[in-house]
DNA sequence: GTTGCGTCCTGGACGC
DNA sequence: TGCGTCCAGGACGCAA
């Protein structure tokens, strides 16, 4: 389930890959998360961004810088290994020197669109979506805040992407007990919030480094899965040992949302 | 405006 | 071995 490591990661890869490449034909599912794909033909890519758990492929195109937006969802891989024709390939783009892109996506809860540069206000989250955990602008007052304003589960909240962008379930639960914090906590005070803000950068920048967690369908542009599945502490531990203090990691759903943490070190 | 639940979607795991 | 059921979860829609 690609978060924000998992997508940083395919985005190193994705920008040397196509740099500069001019797209001349693209196909997609019928499925209307996916349709947009051939909007981006024309366009001669001008770098790879990201933006929380979106990749953002800017086009130079005729009518004016265009930026193809793709969501990976649970399931969604790019690559140019990926066969336009295999199974799963919800889109696909052809470039002008013969390649291929394609994007495979079992369970179809990615989605595609394109959009003038920097126009997010119709993408619904992107639109609306919270500063980047990893830069300045993410900062342990506007965490705190963020918490503050809000009654709902904090883990709730991170996974709302409008206070911090990038978090989902894996790092969430990391991060939570990173910092101690019960996962169906509803208030936060500000010495909390701070260890949580240096949590979530920890978790988020360690999963970058490893090349991000495979669980199962996570694959980077090279087909390679991640690295960081092996140094998780909380997220799918439940029933083990927890590695702080020994007692055992319980799991629960809270707001349907499969949640590990520790009794002991997360108390209520 | 906020919160929380249901839905989408499919392969794998599991039980019988 | 084969079948049915459950589970995983990001984003979004909708009701309260």
């Amino acid at each position: 389930m690609p978060e924000l490591p998992e997508v940083e990661t395919i985005r190193r890869q994705l920008a040397p890959l196509l740099a500069e490449r001019t797209i001349v034909d693209a196909a997609a599912d019928a499925n209307p998360k996916f349709t947009a794909a051939p909007a981006a033909i024309g366009g001669t890519v001008t770098g790879v961004d990201r933006r929380g758990k979106y990749l953002l492929v800017g086009l130079d195109h005729a009518d004016g810088p265009r930026e193809l937006v793709v969501h990976l969802g649970m399931t969604g891989q790019l690559g140019a290994d990926i066969d336009p024709g295999g199974p799963h390939v919800r889109a696909w783009w052809g470039f002008a020197d013969g390649g291929t892109l394609g994007y495979r996506d079992v369970r179809q809860f990615g989605r595609i669109a394109v959009v003038p540069a920097g126009r997010y206000e119709t993408l619904g989250t992107l639109g609306r979506i919270g500063p980047e955990p990893l830069s300045d602008s993410f900062t342990p007052a506007g965490l705190w805040e963020g918490l503050h304003r809000r009654r709902a589960r904090v883990k709730t909240v991170l996974l709302g992407q409008q206070v911090v962008a990038g978090v989902g379930n894996i790092y969430a639960d990391e991060a939570l007990w990173r910092a101690g914090i019960h996962p169906a906590a509803r208030r936060v005070g500000r010495e909390r919030a701070a260890a949580l803000h240096a949590a979530i950068r920890a978790v988020l920048a360690e999963g970058i480094e490893n090349g991000g967690t495979t669980l199962r369908d996570y694959r980077t542009v090279t087909g390679e899965a991640g690295r960081n599945q092996t140094r998780l502490d909380c997220y799918g531990r439940a029933g083990e040992p927890c590695r702080r203090c020994g007692t055992t990691l319980r799991h629960a759903v809270f707001d349907g949302r499969g949640t590990t943490w520790c009794p002991a070190c997360q108390p209520r």
